[in-house]
DNA sequence: ATGGATGCAAAGTGTTTGCAGCCAG
DNA sequence: CTGGCTGCAAACACTTTGCATCCAT
């Protein structure tokens, strides 16, 4: 069972298969990965649900979205705002587990006349396994 | 005339035109605005043309690619790594100047065994114009 | 003169939508 | 029972590609 708490939406094996996908992997995986992961135990699951449950756990931040610069976005089942890394070899995504950053939005918010809400931070470069493997 | 240095590139009118027009906004446009700002003096030009040359300029670093979590990637003639603020009732896309954040990569350098090449750090919410605007 | 650039149309991705049937509440 | 959800197929938006022609060098 996950923690996952629906709100006022309809608890479906569909969208509970697709939560616990998200919540049970740092792989940050896009929609196409999701459904291929989820094939082999849901074989009748189809990509256009998966985009809709994908939306509708978004907008109910259940889920975050994040665009790395690929061409289709990535589901982040970590809520809380945290920086990534992406690996520009072998385009891994990881979560950057430390704190450091965590008063940017404050030292961001007194240079400018925005109201900040949220801040997205990536940072590119080459992770351990692509370093040694050279 | 403009700073372009077009380094191998052949220098043609397109691409002329499309760097001035990045050159010259601090709007951040994507492909579709570009060709629809220069079809007024530049009517043959195609919009594969201006995919193309978004595409060379960016491997020649003369320009940046940025994805702000819409469906379409946005470019920047201010090559150097600076921090935006995105307005989530307009969409407007702005540059944060200041120096605050500089430190950043070496902040978070400490933190992983990552070797981080750059960074793209993004702020999100009301601009001053949507403020007021209510 | 010639290799790279352009413009057109067609194809390719990733994502969304319409709708009939289905199932969680 | 009923409204919301699913699955299919078709549509859509953004971007890329193939190719004949053109033009910067």
């Amino acid at each position: 069972m996950s923690h996952l708490i629906f709100l006022k939406l309809k608890v479906t094996p569909q969208r509970l298969a697709i939560f616990d996908v998200l919540y049970s992997t740092f792989e940050h995986p896009n929609a196409e990965v999701i459904y291929k992961a989820l094939h082999a135990t849901h074989p009748t699951m189809s990509l256009a649900t998966v985009y809709k449950t994908l939306d509708t756990l978004k907008k109910s931040d259940l889920i975050q979205e994040l665009n790395v610069g690929e061409d289709s976005f990535r589901y982040d089942a970590n809520i809380m705002s945290h920086p990534h890394l992406i690996c520009t070899t072998c385009r891994k995504v990881s979560d950057l587990h430390t704190d450091v950053l965590d008063n940017v939005i404050a030292t961001a918010q007194a240079e400018t006349d925005f109201d900040i809400e949220t801040e997205k931070i990536f940072f590119y470069g080459t992770c351990p396994d692509c370093k040694t493997t050279h």
